[in-house]
DNA sequence: ATATTGAATATTGGATCCAATATCCGATAC
DNA sequence: GTATCGGATATTGGATCCAATATTCAATAT
């Protein structure tokens, strides 16, 4: 049709979708703390807007689960109980250990260079900041290859709920070590063609991290 | 504490989760047709409020998939391709299977009355708009003996996103008395303490709607 | 000294207003 | 007659303003 390049305008960033982005990376990568108010004001200030922007990014952030409203009160950073995480970690354990099972017969060369790729960043950076997001995106590689949005799109918010806590953990031990060794094996499995292991290995890898995060973070917030 | 009973005011409804609770409600029961328009100027009117509410109402809407929103041109009522659909019905089979199992140690012989009820009031009840409603509650019943609240809720979320297509489905086919046997069998498995047996006749009575869906509907929307 | 009250301030939810964009429709060129 | 252009209207996104509620804090009573 045209001959050049074109981008979807309409679906281009709204002050509101730029203000959600900023939040909720900011709480995803914990550095806003648990429980911290999030005043309308203060972020519309910061972003130079008006309020109105700032509350839809909050009403955002609330169906998300990122944040608690209280009628008249505000908006403040929703923290997790272990209770909480332990279930979130379970949820992940089955939905990804399935989406793996379905991603591997789909698995490109080009896929598995991609995860290689990851984890080889992974080893030579040393930036512990930095691993959350190679981790997320190395098994993101591999399930974009089952072909299932919807299942995608929960795993991610269901990573979002916890990423802070993940990343915590991770470098108060030998979590990183941990994780990288298991990748390779899970990786190992995918290139194998083995769903079936492939999927218990995710699902070990995700317990494993339940587990190590209820032993260093003891009863937990809230 | 007090000597009376309270309500948290706080949590009381706002404009704006009146209107979302109002047309969550539309589209989940197939009242708003796929791809309708829903026009800001026109919702405020009919709930006699500003626009500001129903535009929150539009952006909870959006976050939970049931709405797509364009920049300047306005949400419509988000309709599922038949690919969609599918996976959105495999996603249920394996949450629900496993929230099933994990529920069932853990019924009461008041959880199991209560959801004999619900079937029994199923079986007498001819209205088939009625069926939506009934069937997930005497679902939501057994589940919510898992305490499993974040399964809980993405399952919710996926059953308001193909709520419509199985209702529509139910009515132009036997799925009604099927749904019925099913029920009985798996309220049986429950019953008896059978946490595999109702997980996997969960699972299959799942996928059962997703087939007979699939045949009724064909090629499908979008 | 501590608890309670009430005024002052801060903050949110909603209404109204304005700017930016989309949609519709008639005029014009070919 | 059909396709394109340009202005009128409709609709959304954001700014500003107002009302309702929460919070703070000084004054007072016990």
């Amino acid at each position: 049709m045209a001959k050049f390049q074109t981008v979807d305008i309409g679906r281009s960033a709204s002050a509101a979708s730029i203000i959600f982005a900023a939040l909720r990376r900011a709480i995803v990568e914990g550095d806003l703390a648990d429980g911290e108010p999030l005043r309308q004001d203060e972020i519309a200030r910061s972003f130079n807007t008006s309020r109105i922007p700032v509350r839809e990014a909050l009403t955002m952030l609330e169906q998300q689960g990122l944040v608690k409203t209280e009628r008249y009160k505000g908006a403040v950073v929703a923290g997790l109980s272990m209770a909480e995480a332990t279930e979130i970690f379970d949820f992940r354990a089955l939905v990804e250990a399935e989406v793996m099972r379905r991603s591997v017969p789909n698995m490109t060369t080009e896929v598995l260079d991609t995860a290689r790729a990851c984890l080889e960043r992974f080893a030579a950076g040393s930036d512990p900041m930095q691993y959350g997001d190679l981790n997320r995106e190395f098994h993101e590689t591999l399930y974009r290859a089952s072909a299932l949005p919807y299942h995608l799109g929960v795993i991610e918010n269901a990573m979002d709920r916890i990423d802070r806590y993940l990343r915590a953990q991770l470098v108060l031990s030998d979590g990183m070590d941990r994780a990288r060794r298991e990748h390779l094996v899970i990786l190992d499995a995918c290139a194998k063609g083995e769903a079936e292991r492939a999927a218990s290995l995710t699902a070990e890898h995700i317990r494993g991290a339940r587990d190590s995060l209820a032993e260093h973070m003891g009863a937990g917030s809230r």
